[in-house]
DNA sequence: TATATTCTTCGACAGAGGTCGAACGAGGTG
DNA sequence: CACCTCGTTCGACCTCTGTCGAAGAATATA
């Protein structure tokens, strides 16, 4: 569980990161109730893909995970990610 | 050789499209240069994988192809991009 | 300690996707 | 017509990736 600097995430690696559905659903909650715990997320696929899917984000830069007791919090790292991809999320997260 | 409506683009596409390093270079090398021949893309795959990158493009709808005599014409589609995907291509250009 | 909850990891599988060379097709030129 | 150029399509190959269930790790609770 660890987290990439922005630095050295590339631009492909962040788009291939969005281009799954599932995961644009997972950061389109993100964005809309900020941080969250694994299970809060209603999607379609089973716990462990789940789970496969939160690590592509992580290791795109796009969330960060902090333990909670038996619970792991996501967040979007939005602020690093304006600064290195500047405007990026927010011109896709506005796009219906 | 046909082109999409962009209504009918979903986000994922587009971000897949663009997801692939060779993919992106071509993107840029539209941008910069404006339209292009297909011949003309300094890239370092064969002359079938530039033309299956190149179908990926235009079936996400992000570029648009006419011929002309032998050669056929790329383009990007920037204004019915912005239309439907407002500042998204934009954003992506202006990362480094 | 035993049990429950939450999430990750592992192993396996199927399908998608990037790659190439060879063959093909469309359009110009001799 | 023959030939050349540009690009597409085809078939094959291999890697990547999304998917699942089962097992494992970490933490809380009885």
């Amino acid at each position: 569980m660890t987290h990439p600097a922005l630095g050295q995430v590339e631009l492909p690696d962040l788009l291939h990161a969005l281009s799954d559905p599932v995961r644009l659903n997972i950061v389109r909650c993100l964005a809309r109730d900020g941080e969250c715990a694994c299970g809060s997320f209603s999607v379609s696929v089973s716990k462990s893909t789940l789970s496969h899917h939160l690590k592509v984000l992580r290791q795109a830069g796009l969330t960060q995970t902090r333990p909670d007791g038996t619970l792991r919090l996501i967040s979007l790292r939005r602020v690093e990610l304006d600064e290195r991809f500047p405007e990026l999320l927010e011109s896709v997260l506005s796009c219906r």
